[in-house]
RNA sequence: GGUACCAUGGCCGAGUGGCUAGGCAACGGUCUGCAAAACCGUGUACAGCGGUUCGACUCCGCUUGGUACCUCCA
């Protein structure tokens, strides 16, 4: 079991040594999308970024136990169209489906789109409307504990009296008289007894669909509870890591924290981590604004901000080169970097087949191994991760050029080491495109041989019309020391 | 207004109290019939002003600028 893990806590604003609550085992949980939009390259940051921090726990050797909500309840849209309206039910409306319809459908375009990324399945997915019982029975605890009070069939957390015995606003820095001082006056809200009180359950309005019986009300839950609810079914009243995006600090996860010590008496978790937000020139991205950037559309390339396609791979290079709690500016020269770099990557990768190993190294790969480790250890420090790599690369090409030289254990050390961090735990995968079947193999064997005569008769008229009218075609012809090779392109 | 965070070379993006981040681009070179590709090499940048220090890009303060949250959003 590795000890020297460092992790930020929001918590407390400091790296922290990561000393598991029940070593071996690690619970952890992360926000997931509101199934009722195709995920954008905002849903891509937090997945790829606890992907992983899920793949490096599980490296370091502990079990964990990672869960993603799939968030189908709908939350309240409060702003233009009046109060509660439930997203989900109002886009069901627009399209005559039903909304566990448009739920099942954007949750599969989810899971299609996190495969692309090769983004691991959590270990459980659970979905808010399955959980409606034990969103109830959280809500009666909490006005059990006197936290909670029903005012028009609709139950609100009384912050003002939490507050009075534990601090709401610890995680994201606030204080109570702030939020007193500074709460916009939202129309609508006469129910509630002080206006930055939440919603833990909402009665239904005319005409709303996505409904449950309750002792209150038919209504639904609010936004806060289904993780409270969920974390403590499947991890416990309290677990090691919850994660998710900046953006929900605060109210969501500041109110996670007061509905479990409301109704537990403790803190949630133990630790806090939240991935920072991608801005495209500037600004952040948000379905409001529509300037968001789908996913489907960064893959095919059909967006006018888009210059060309960028494959699934790039988007999680590109992702994985900026630490996850920096901002990261989305631009098309950025991910065209991105795009040459993991290329760059990938072919240091491929070039380990040609090296021959000698009797002694003129190359030090331990210390490299231990660099990469070093890098992760650090808060997930994948860019620094990276470029590592990258000097492994440049010894790599050394190798290749017999600059320097290699024992067998070291190459097999440097092979492994690499394994290790591109593939398991960067999670990349080399996208190069299949050079076809045998026959195809056989077919570009026997152009390279009629090219190689007509240059050796230096009949370039033939050669050159060989390599231009494959170019055409997308398959590119290196000329090499030790003879030409071929590649499909693009 | 409150809260949180950030300002690094042409671009993206790490990091550190004194010693090279890395990638992309650019430039030079190797290779090549010419190219392309590939590989090698080259960049003293850290918003401004004060302060602490033998020494700060790195710590502290202020200023300026930016972003996010406070309202659905990862």
């Amino acid at each position: 079991m590795e000890e020297g893990l460092r992790l930020y806590n929001t918590l407390t604003r400091m790296k922290e040594l990561f000393q598991p609550l029940q070593s071996p085992f690690v619970g952890m949980y992360v926000c997931g999308p509101t199934v009722y939009g195709d995920a954008h390259l905002g849903h891509a940051r937090p997945a790829v970024t606890f992907d992983l921090i899920f793949r490096y726990l599980r490296y370091l050797g502990y079990r964990v136990r990672y869960i993603r909500n799939i968030t189908d309840v709908g939350h309240m849209e409060e702003e233009g169209l009046g109060e509660g309206e439930d997203k989900i039910a109002k886009k069901a409306r627009l399209e005559q489906l039903e909304p566990m319809e448009i739920a099942q459908y954007y949750s599969n375009r989810y899971h299609a789109h996190m495969t692309q990324l090769n983004v691991l399945n959590p270990s459980i997915e659970p979905q808010a409307s399955g959980h409606i019982i034990e969103q109830i029975a959280l809500i009666e605890k909490i006005i059990d504990a006197g936290f909670g009070y029903v005012s028009e069939g609709s139950v609100y957390f009384d912050v003002e009296s939490y507050s009075r015995q534990h601090h709401y606003g610890k995680l994201s820095g606030r204080k109570v008289e702030d939020l007193l001082s500074n709460t916009r006056d939202l129309e609508g809200q006469s129910e509630k007894r002080n206006p930055f009180d939440f919603a833990l359950w909402k009665k239904a309005r005319p005409g709303h669909i996505t409904k449950w019986p309750s002792p209150w009300s038919v209504g639904f839950p609010g936004w806060h509870l289904e993780c409270s609810a969920m974390s403590a079914k499947y991890l416990g009243d309290h677990f090691d890591i919850h994660g998710g995006g900046m953006d929900l600090l605060f109210p969501h996860h500041e109110s996670e924290i007061a509905q479990s010590q409301a109704a537990n008496g403790q803190d949630p978790c133990k630790y806090w981590i939240h991935n920072n937000l991608i801005t495209i020139n500037g600004q952040k991205m948000g379905k409001s604004l529509n300037n968001f950037i789908t996913l489907d559309e960064l893959f095919s390339g059909k967006h006018e901000l888009l210059e060309k396609s960028f494959s699934p791979m790039t988007i999680r290079f590109f992702i994985l080169q900026a630490h996850y709690r920096g901002q990261l500016d989305f631009s098309n020269d950025a991910l065209k970097a991105a795009e040459k770099g993991l290329k760059r990557l990938m072919d240091g990768w491929k070039s380990l087949e040609k090296i021959t190993p000698s009797d002694a190294s003129t190359v030090q790969v331990k210390p490299l191994q231990e660099q990469c480790l070093e890098a992760m250890n650090d808060d997930f420090n994948s860019p620094v991760l990276i470029a590592t790599l990258f000097d492994g690369v440049r010894m790599i090409n050394s190798l290749v050029d017999k600059k320097e030289t290699i024992t067998p254990e070291d190459l097999t050390l440097l092979r492994s080491t690499f394994q290790a961090f591109i593939f398991d735990l960067l999670g990349l995968v080399d996208e190069a495109p299949e050079t076809g079947s045998g026959r195809i193999e056989q077919l570009m064997e026997t152009i390279i041989q009629i090219r190689k005569h007509a240059r050796e008769r230096k009949d370039f008229a033939t050669s050159d019309f060989i390599r231009d009218e494959l170019a055409r075609i997308n398959i590119q012809i290196r000329d090499t020391k030790d003879g030409a090779e071929w590649a499909v392109t693009g």
